[in-house]
DNA sequence: CTTTTTGATTTCGATACGAAACTAAACGCC
DNA sequence: GGCGTTTAGTTTCGTATCGAAATCAAAAAG
């Protein structure tokens, strides 16, 4: 019985990926969210101040805006999100977690999967990551979907030098960036090829 | 920049899990499959022979028989499932690929994240599906969830030598296994604690 | 001061999904 | 053999998700 097509294959592997992130996101709660809007309170807790939009989610999540708008919405219905208007610019607004949506993200039913995935050794997760990170930036660019990356790894990150004010900034969208953006992410990312090796991606070849 | 907490922690890991497995199952050609419909095709393919019903389908994919009856039915009007009705049991139905099921499947949307993992070292892809077991075990343990797993791999596979006929047999159904039904799918598989080590996952201790 | 572009929202129709009712075959039991 | 129970599958029906297109409003361009 060596060298089954089966048991490790890449197909095998893509089978698993499927159905493991299907059942570490059924949310089995009294009061259930939909997987849009799990995806959505993820997002707007995870991602950098610039990205925090109705069309920032769009782009992240391969929907439309009006989609976007709308999953937004029950949300904040739900009083699980919170509308800012931007100052500079009138059209745009951005959302930020209540208290009631981190709470709830403290129950995330993808806790599960960090919890398995947390019995994993240090390398184990590290590899993980660097797998994963490749393979979503092959699939991307096989076809029009976002990578998940921070602003601190993108390409477009403008360094504090450069800029007048003295912090850093985004190349796309010319906002200033906090240091605490820095870890989160943006859905302008784009890898940086020359930052290859330095970060915890790609560096094994 | 070393060792920033985001980049190689097991939410970071989930979180472009859920992502990877989003993006890869986009199906963006002319005629599309809903995600249910294309996990269904999948699973009917790959599945073993008593597990093709729609009750199999339902327990495999954590939804309802009714549902799973209406994804199967949609499947089978397109013309890519065909019904097989059951010999011994009259009220069971199994399907199984039409020659235009099989031709689809090799578009199958997942075939871009199958060929990104492919680029992957062989070491890598057998620790990735060992983590991905592991993983897929540790979170089905914690609800009520299927696990992905070979009739050859299950441990209520009664060995031939044990049954009349001489056809090794599923001790869940009672049903005889076909030789190519060891690689398949099976929705009662449940891990074998006796044979870790002796099969491609969870032999590298 | 238009015209165009961009961000967000609303409307509307199609449809996926789950809950529950229903049909039919097999099984158990006296 | 007859009768209730269990199991497999299907149907019905209401909800609500989602995407396409239209609409609104602010900014930018010319």
């Amino acid at each position: 019985m060596m060298q089954k097509t089966g048991p490790a294959s890449p197909q095998c592997a893509a089978d698993m990926l499927f159905h493991l992130a299907r059942s570490a996101g059924q949310d089995d709660s009294a009061t259930p969210l939909t997987p849009a809007q799990w995806a959505a309170l993820r997002f707007f807790a995870r991602a950098s101040r610039p990205s925090r939009t109705p069309s920032g989610f769009a782009s992240f999540h391969a929907t439309t805006r009006g989609t976007a708008s709308q999953t937004v919405k029950s949300l904040e219905r739900l009083g699980l999100l919170a509308r800012v208007r931007a100052p500079q610019d009138g059209r745009s607004v951005s959302f930020e977690p209540t208290e009631a949506g981190r709470d709830r993200l403290s129950r995330d039913p993808m806790r599960r999967l960090e919890a398995a995935l947390g019995r994993l050794s240090e390398g184990d997760v590290r590899r993980l990551c660097e797998v994963l990170q490749a393979s979503m930036e092959a699939v991307a660019g096989a076809q029009e979907a976002a990578v998940l990356g921070t602003c601190g790894d993108c390409r477009n990150l403008t360094p504090a030098e450069d800029t007048e004010g003295g912090l850093p900034g985004c190349a796309c969208t010319g906002d200033r960036l906090a240091p605490a953006d820095f870890d989160r992410l943006c859905v302008r990312y784009a890898p940086d090829p020359s930052r290859l090796g330095k970060t915890a991606r790609g560096g094994h070849e």
